[in-house]
RNA sequence: CGCGGGGUAGAGCAGUCUGGUAGCUCGUCGGGCUCAUAACCCGGAGGUCGUGUGGUUCAAAUCCCGCCCCCGCAACCA
């Protein structure tokens, strides 16, 4: 009788740029859930992964001036090695671009095409010729290119597509029959109110624009598109289609954690192609919130450090995953700032589990000479403590078997803070002062010796690190003590255990210091990683300052005075406004988007701005802005001052 | 009527699917304790759960409807 296997995934990451606290986010959630499953007894196979194809790839690495699979070998390695410090216990990394993942597309991709699931036909688009891109109508910017501005032409472009349409009353049904099917719940309203019952198109599956993916075999113009070709890792990575799919057989379905964003994908195309494919639908698909940064954006002013490795290096892995794991509920968004950070290290890791390991250890040491004693006789508060303790693992599997990784933590520092209340009704520096207490005070801190046993192994799944140290200080060195079972029974530990104080568990940070060091230690590189990436990776260097310019290139700038003749709203517009300007002899139009900080635009009228006089005029709104108006703003844009002279000048004046 | 998310104590959030005493963390105020990492424990103050004295109901933060506001993305930030 073999055990019962658990699969569960993160999603394949796209290796256009190095990976960020979002990657690290979902990583580390994913391995907590699969390290519970493991300690329960699970035989688990975790799977995580590169999505390396595509056109932002072949790109980048033209921008960055090498092969594609150069940039993204690069890249992978800065994700394999984040996984490492993070404590990233996956069974298999797929790369998009192996072998074994090619081979088992293009069977899949083959299959489906020859039972007429997949089928050749065309679609209608634009082209821009200088970028080399396809573009639909509704992409356009203003009829134009919206990368480069130049006008389009229209084509068709040949594609093949994946009959969506055929299975999707199969997939609703099947989605209405099976509610854990996609969780949160109210992701799977969204995908029928906004997808499927509004009926599904068919899909492209195929590019000709690219060629930086997986060949069709038996139509070289194509290339598999993302789909296909992301989406099948899953089983890929199982040996899907090959001689031996051994460990499909045994792993297949997974559960599949995923970012909300991508729940579509995942829940309705990669569904239907497995309907197509006669297999097993997935368990389980749960599409996990955002980790949002300070608001939605990044501020330079707080020194956010998002920077996942050095946070580590800084904290340690243990502090990390708690604070990501407990901190926002899986399945919301969450923010993410250091304040945030430390102040949960402080509270929950410093104050309460670090300190209650502190303080039971040196007691021991102190009223027992470090040998941990045998319990006597309970009372009524010991037995309170104890049935909270033998309730805990139960608990801890009801949270988790929901995904709520928060509130099983929350549940096993609610036991945490028992502890430490247990510590002050009982009161042991009282019973030590009396000789004939002695038989008390040992029953008390064998039982909160006991606690931490049991703390230490419920907290294995989500803090790696910290369950060996604990039981290090408690002298256990006998690991079963805290297996799945052992932590169903209270009382297992051996008296006599001879306990040592170590270093602090987690050391109490000075928060409003240790933010300004975050602040001095990363004021350049604290900006949110860009979601394309235009510049070549330059994985262990910092991000350069501004490139030095020299008074040529200023020279090249022409600034200038201009008066406001006129300034009126934009219709339709609710950031624009339109300014007329007066430079000496010259009136142009100038549009630019401040009217957040200048609601009533006949304020600014008779005001002397600084123009940008030579910029490449621009067509917003319908109107062509000839020049920009200089302001000046804090980091978030909170404030905004458009800039003017000292003195009173002339319009058409040169700013030098 | 572009798509989506949200509005619950000073801050950050849970609770909403499955109606039934409004909860957690931090902060704040007061008290206790001295084993411990200036930590720990107890108590208080603070919320008309965005709004409509809207609908359903014996009962609404929760279900239904209208409205307002905020945040992402997109369009309009050169």
């Amino acid at each position: 009788m073999s055990k019962e296997t658990f699969y569960i995934t993160t999603p394949i990451y796209y290796p256009n740029d190095n990976p960020h606290v979002g990657h690290t986010y979902c990583s580390v959630a994913t391995d907590a859930i699969a390290r519970y499953r493991r300690k329960m007894g699970y035989d688990v196979r975790f799977l995580t992964g590169t999505d390396e194809h595509g056109q932002k790839i072949e790109r980048a690495a033209e921008k960055a001036g090498c092969t594609p699979i150069e940039y993204v070998d690069r890249i992978v390695a800065n994700f394999q090695s984040l996984w490492e410090i993070m404590d990233i216990g996956y069974d298999d990394f797929i790369r998009t671009t192996e072998t074994r993942h090619i081979e088992g597309v293009q069977k899949i991709f083959k299959r489906l095409y020859e039972q007429g699931d997949i089928y050749k036909g065309s679609y209608e688009g634009w082209y821009c010729t200088p970028c080399e891109s396809f573009w639909l109508e509704r992409q356009l910017n203003d009829g134009m290119c919206p990368d480069c501005g130049r006008p389009v032409e229209r084509v068709e472009e040949e594609s093949y597509f994946l009959r969506l349409s055929k299975y999707a009353d199969r997939l609703i049904e099947h989605i209405r029959q099976n509610p854990a099917f996609i969780q949160p719940t109210s992701r799977a309203n969204e995908m029928l109110q906004n997808f499927l019952l509004p009926g599904l198109e068919d899909l492209s599956v195929s590019r000709t624009s690219f060629k930086w993916g997986v060949p069709v075999d038996f139509d070289d113009k194509h290339v598999v598109y993302v789909w296909i070709d992301a989406l099948s890792n899953y089983i890929t990575a199982l040996g899907y289609g090959t001689d031996d799919d051994s460990l499909y057989q045994k792993y297949w379905p997974a559960t599949h954690i995923v970012g909300k964003e991508i729940v579509r994908f995942h829940t309705i195309i990669w569904p239907i192609i497995l309907m197509a494919l006669g297999e097993p639908l997935p368990d389980q698909v749960f599409g996990h919130g955002w980790l949002l940064l300070d608001g939605g954006k990044m501020s330079k002013s707080k020194g956010n450090v998002v920077d996942p490795v050095k946070l580590v290096e800084r904290y340690g892995v243990d502090a990390i995953r708690y604070f990501l794991l407990r901190d926002v509920a899986f399945g919301q968004d969450g923010l993410f700032s250091n304040e945030a950070l430390l102040n949960r290290m402080n509270a929950d890791l410093a104050n309460d589990l670090g300190n209650l390991v502190s303080r039971t250890v040196a007691m021991i040491e102190k009223y027992f000479d470090g040998v941990l004693p045998a319990p006597a006789e309970k009372n009524g508060v010991d037995e309170a403590l104890i049935a909270q303790a033998l309730a805990l693992r139960a608990e801890v599997e009801t949270n988790m078997a929901d995904f709520h990784i928060s509130d099983a933590l929350a549940a096993i520092w609610r036991y945490i803070g028992a502890c430490n209340k247990y510590i002050d009704v009982t009161a042991p520096w009282i019973l030590a002062k009396n000789a004939s207490d002695q038989p008390r005070l040992g029953t008390v801190l064998y039982h909160l010796a006991e606690s931490l046993r049991l703390v230490a192994g419920l907290i294995e799944p989500f803090l790696t690190r910290t369950p060996k140290r604990i039981l290090e200080q408690l002298g256990c060195t006998d690991e079963s003590m805290i297996n799945w079972d052992a932590l169903a029974s209270f009382g297992l530990l051996p008296a006599g255990l001879r306990v040592q104080k170590g270093d602090a568990l987690f050391p109490r940070i000075d928060v409003a210091k240790e933010l300004e060091a975050l602040v001095a230690l990363n004021p350049k590189t604290a900006t949110a990683p860009p979601p394309e990436a235009q510049t070549p990776p330059a994985p262990a260097e910092p991000a350069p300052e501004a490139a030095e310019i020299t008074i040529d290139d200023f020279a090249k700038i022409q600034l200038r005075t201009a008066r406001v003749l006129s300034c009126e709203l934009v219709e339709g517009a609710d950031k624009l406004l339109k300014l007329e300007v007066k430079m000496g002899d010259e009136t142009r139009t100038i549009l630019s988007g401040i009217r957040k900080w200048y609601p009533d635009p006949e304020a600014l009228v008779g005001k002397t701005v600084v123009v940008v006089a030579n910029l490449k005029p621009r067509k917003m709104r319908g109107f062509v802005s000839h020049g920009m108006i200089l302001a000046t703003s804090d980091d978030e844009d909170k404030e905004l001052s458009l800039i003017t002279s000292l003195s009173d000048v002339p319009d058409g004046w040169v700013v030098r």
